[in-house]
DNA sequence: TTGACAATAAGAATTTATCCTATATAGTTC
DNA sequence: GAACTATATAGGATAAATTCTTATTGTCAA
């Protein structure tokens, strides 16, 4: 991962936004700089108050905007399931999900289909580990197909 | 999974509210029902819907209580994330997560420690898979030490 | 330098979830 | 089976997160 300390940060942010034809403009370079040297994995507001400090006028609404424009891009990741809407699930069996990144739809996937998840002792050490899924993210079956004819 | 037909389904509810000390209501068995029969991974909006057909009278927020309820006492489960504002990771590498269900922490788990996740032939057939991880949920080192101590 | 188009700020609107409180109800006791 | 008590509910108010709208500003290319 770059550093803020990285001198290449910006010239890798010109040649993004050249890619993708966006204007390279100082509140972007700002999102830019304090998402992608980000050590955690900061919510909108986390963004915004990072920025806030060397830009006392920037809007919510920009970093936020901002942060959607990255995400298309592919510059920055959403986090798994943030952002929507609480969900439940009644099956507690062990299984694993499939995320639809279009249409939100959860897939239950079986098992079966899967090796067995080993925690390593390490981590166990540290946390208390309740349950381990594997997830996987992509298109279903519908919105692949709408994927294809655009 | 019990379904809607499985005639045990209020006599189980009601030996989870003795347990629980939960009085058994219309409305706690409407959602109960609805939410167990579900073969999606439903939302509080989509719950409520589903059991206004036969109560019309119900609030919003005695569905999203009584779901709350629900997942405290582990009859359903909150699908990972949902619920919680955006996050973003600047890690585009790939790399695994783990999700404290006390203070929402995502701690990045690196991919050394699994096995290889093989997606099985049968599911890249129906989906386009863009993302594989394996997601532990539980408790982070600080909450886990807070939980010791209550 | 200037014009065309894109990006921004600010506030309003939307969506999702929770809080507050008076009333109603379940489950127990008599 | 009636009365009691603690819990649950409805519905409006509130809060938090995100997006939309519109007027203004700024970027970049000619």
């Amino acid at each position: 991962m770059q550093t803020k300390n990285d001198p290449d940060i910006y010239t890798t942010f010109q040649a993004i936004c050249k890619k993708f034809n966006l204007k390279v403009t100082p509140q972007r370079i700002a999102v830019y700089d304090a998402v992608i040297s980000a050590h955690d994995h900061p919510s909108t507001d986390a963004v915004f108050r990072k920025v806030q400090d060397r830009h006392p006028n920037i809007s919510f609404d920009t970093v936020n905007r901002t942060l959607n424009t990255f995400a298309e891009i592919g510059v920055i990741d959403p986090v798994e399931g943030h952002g929507a809407p609480k969900r439940y699930d009644p099956n507690l069996a062990v299984h694993h999900h499939f995320h639809c990144i279009q249409c939100g739809a959860i897939i239950d996937l079986y098992p079966d289909m899967f090796k067995r998840i080993e925690i390593p002792s390490e981590l166990e050490k540290k946390f208390t580990v309740t349950a381990k899924r594997i997830l996987l993210k992509g298109y279903c079956a519908r919105c692949r197909t709408e994927q294809k004819s655009d």
